[in-house]
DNA sequence: AGTTGGAGTTTGGTACCCCAAACATTTTGA
DNA sequence: TCAAAATGTTTGGGGTACCAAACTCCAACT
């Protein structure tokens, strides 16, 4: 039927994003704003606003506000959260500076399937859960990076913390 | 000076990473297989040789074998390299299907700037390196990822395991 | 109400990347 | 050696995405 063609181009995502995050402070998106974000000139972004509401992923009439359908809305809300944990893993994980994971998140955000995002997520949450690793593990990684080398004869006494540490945590629960 | 117009469009670097592929195991790259692998047809394929040729990253004369230059081999060398990187992690550590981490990993390797893959590799290897994770800490990943939960019981004796391999392989090279 | 300036749109142009199909060259193998 | 076959190139056309600048609309202010 609908073949394949659903398909955005990452340009198009990039649009929806921007307008569901205009809805969320602003109320409505307007043409103005959504071409500051998207760092392009007004007339660009009418033509990408035309292109959407074609595909009925906005509600769109000239020289009137801008709102998400909710099938755009959907997308939009996919996409976004896409970006959170891909910038979420670059920033809180590889220690990326801020500004800069947020950039190579904003690109990296459509190569990935909704799979591979779940498994991001789940793999994010799984650092942050398992007793071995958490934050001390990344700290680890941190000192790591400077070093270039682990220095194992210190890996004793820190897995004994890691084990300390867990115990603590599961008499707190039980 | 050169400004910072040194940029490649992502459709050129993977014309690069494709050529260099091909050097790698023909020898030589021809326009037909480039072609194949990049899934294109031969047309649109002597149009991006042209481009490469202008910017001085392979060398092209029409109807003969195209090499890459210093430049080029060295642009490409290092998207392979982000290539590997990436799919490294989305295959070894978060267990993404090859063919599919193979895909994603290539459209990814443009996003990323040379410090993020630098981090990235940092991090695999890290994985790879500290007793506290390793194969070990992967596979628990895997099962958290069909339970959705971390068995915190079990948790103790994990970490035993974990001092006892560091101990063992501590002492092997000891 | 009339004017004016900001917001939105249109138009014409560029660049990229691709396809289809006609065309040119090289290779091959009979 | 000399035509097919395979390979490579060109041409014309389509889609996207952008800019610059002319233009239209609307709303606010006097």
């Amino acid at each position: 039927m609908t073949k394949k063609k659903d398909e955005l181009s990452e340009s198009l995502e990039d649009y929806l994003e921007v307008i569901l995050q205009l809805e969320k402070t602003n109320k409505v998106a307007r043409v103005k704003d959504i071409a500051v974000k998207m760092q392009v000139l007004r007339g660009t972004v009418t033509g990408a606003l035309k292109s959407l509401a074609e595909k009925e992923l906005i509600n769109y009439e000239p020289y009137s506000y801008i709102t998400l359908t909710p099938r755009g809305a959907a997308i939009a809300r996919d996409i976004t959260k896409r970006h959170g944990v891909l910038k979420n893993f670059l920033f809180k994980v590889l220690q990326i500076e801020n500004e800069r994971a947020d950039a190579i998140a904003c690109r990296m955000e459509h190569a990935m399937d909704k799979a591979a995002v779940e498994r991001l997520v789940r793999f994010v949450e799984f650092i942050d859960q398992c007793p071995k690793t958490q934050q001390a593990w990344i700290d680890s990684f941190l000192e790591y990076c400077r070093t270039h080398e682990i220095d194992h004869d210190k890996c004793t006494t820190c897995i004994d913390r890691c084990l300390s540490r867990h115990q603590a945590d599961h008499v707190k629960q039980a």
